[in-house]
DNA sequence: TTGTAGGCGTTATCAA
DNA sequence: TTGATAACGCCTACAA
């Protein structure tokens, strides 16, 4: 079973192939007449065009395609779907590759330009620490979403769409000592990480200091190498750990929902109430901050308006209106249930 | 900056290209020096050889797909990580393909095995309602995992695994009866639904029967259809609506997870307390089952198993060792703190 | 062990 | 408005 080609269809019109091609892809020189007759044989026949032959010859498609790290971040699945929306609204086919992490985004980018022909990319999740060298291979427009960048880079070279980390969770951990609290926990990211949850932990670290507060090495937990990041189990466990040691902390932020959920659940579990015993707050603004309970404190990402952004900023960049924006969206602190104001 | 091709690579090293396409492609009859040498100029040069170029060539790929409907879907992401594995493990290519709500996956499917001369097809969720004139247009191995299906089809023409959706609802629903309680609101499918939320409607009113407890249609309430399917949004919004209609019920069942976190909430919010005054009961064994507080009685399935297997069947077709296999796995119930026993 | 040449299915160029 | 034909980059008989 072999399937149809443009060949046979031009065959069955009676008509050339250039005239069969020129009716499925919507060329203006062609008569309305014979574009309906072609494109019911078309239909009839069940006949669909070979995308390899077709890219390989095509110099240039309408495609825009999302790279995504980190693919079990329910905060990135609500993102794909306004990407996706937002694409195809401007009547770009969109394409979604994941990018697994041990996998240089770059080098699958350019293969993926090369492959689809791709109008632009937009980098969704992960980190970029790649010389600006690198960067400046990839031949078509991109956009950097909520991916965290290591310090080096020269901030006016690219595009990107994400939150301040560092004023966030600054915002975070000085509400809680507003609240009242003197020992907070940190869950943070592992040590070596150089861009989102470096940021983030800085936040935290500049907060206590400007409430005269001991930075104290034993509250900064970094979450476990061997657990997935940022989730659950990992806020958990790592939790438990201090529980185990008997830390004292009468406030925990974790850097992710997850994460804050997980530690929650440890708290509980050891017969500590939220927020009476203990305050947890998060990072992400996640459905489920909201529908667990307590409802947890979180800091939520405006997520609608950054991909609506991020969006408008590729096709402004493929449209060649601008060179390169940056934007940074404010993210609010939602008080919920899991925190509360403490006496001395 | 056009990219090298087959025939740069050739000249640059002083060959033809019939050798270098035998040294990127592992072919026998080459020299050792001769693919070394050729490598290594590959290497030099970042060159990739250019996919659709290679497809169109090619009659067959090492390469199996996994065409997945309802990424939103947490129970789904695990399991992709699993497929792809084990994909690996036997040296194909794993690619991911999404396929949305209203797109026909069987189209989908065929236009992606033509495309990349794909080995195998394994479906990952939504609906099947085709007639078998249909599927069986697939020209490619292909097994149905965790896919509904409607009741018409002939059960020997493909290969699936799953669970038994209505034995497991129904273990559900008897555990609760046990429990003691008498009435059991269900938080089910639409009503159009004629698979997964079908059988699980229908287990649990065979349960009911068994215990001589009258079906109560005020009880049974489909999820809403302007929200996404199964989400905690859903069961959060439906058992609102019971409270405030002051529906009595000593339990709920919801058919998914997430939806019984949802209900959860909606009931915590009123001031009831679980299971005090009402158990929940969810469906699928999610991470987030057993961090939510109370923790949730569900019905876990056994993932890691379901994607061994499906793999095992995929391979096995593809080697032409079997026909078709029909797995149904058997499900835990699993007890945890949100659902208890009540007096009479 | 190596190289030459033809064709995979499509689109682009150019002439009719 | 149409059609013949040359690429696109690769793989693979077949010949050397």
């Amino acid at each position: 079973m072999t399937s149809l080609t443009i060949i046979d269809i031009a065959k069955i019109c009676g008509v050339g192939v250039t005239t069969v091609s020129r009716a499925i892809n919507n060329h203006p020189d062609i008569s309305v007449d014979t574009k309906a007759m072609i494109m019911k044989v078309v239909q009839e026949n069940n006949y669909v065009p070979n995308n390899n032959a077709r890219n390989l010859k095509r110099t240039a498609s309408k495609t825009i395609a999302v790279l995504i790290k980190g693919m079990n971040n329910p905060f990135f699945i609500q993102m794909i779907d306004l990407f996706e929306k937002g694409i195809k609204d401007q009547k770009y086919t969109f394409i979604l590759h994941r990018v697994y992490e041990h996998q240089d985004e770059i080098d699958v980018a350019n293969e993926l330009v090369k492959e689809k022909k791709l109008k632009g990319i937009i980098f969704l999740g992960g980190y970029l620490s790649h010389s600006q060298d690198k960067l400046e291979k990839l031949t078509v427009p991109y956009v950097l979403c909520t991916v965290g960048l290591s310090s080096e880079f020269d901030t006016y070279n690219y595009s990107y769409v994400s939150i301040d980390d560092y004023a966030e969770s600054y915002k975070m951990v000085d509400y809680l000592c507003r609240q009242g609290h003197k020992r907070i926990a940190l869950i943070s990211a592992s040590m070596e990480d150089r861009s989102i949850g470096q940021l983030r932990f800085q936040g935290y670290k500049q907060a206590l200091e400007d409430h005269g507060l001991l930075f104290d090495q034993q509250l900064v937990r970094p979450m476990k190498r061997h657990l997935e990041t940022y989730s659950m189990e990992n806020g958990y466990a790592v939790t438990k750990e201090m529980i185990e040691e008997n830390i004292e902390f009468t406030a925990l932020f974790a850097i992710s929902d997850s994460m804050a959920i997980g530690a929650s659940k440890a708290l509980l579990e050891a017969g500590r109430s939220i927020p009476e015993d203990c305050s947890v707050a998060g990072f992400d603004g996640l459905d489920m901050s909201f529908y667990y309970h307590p409802s947890i404190t979180t800091i939520r990402q405006p997520i609608a308006r950054m991909a609506e952004e991020t969006i408008k900023i590729m096709f402004d960049l493929i449209n060649k209106k601008v060179t390169h924006t940056q934007l940074k969206f404010p993210a609010e602190l939602i008080e919920r249930d899991s925190t509360r104001i403490i006496q001395d």
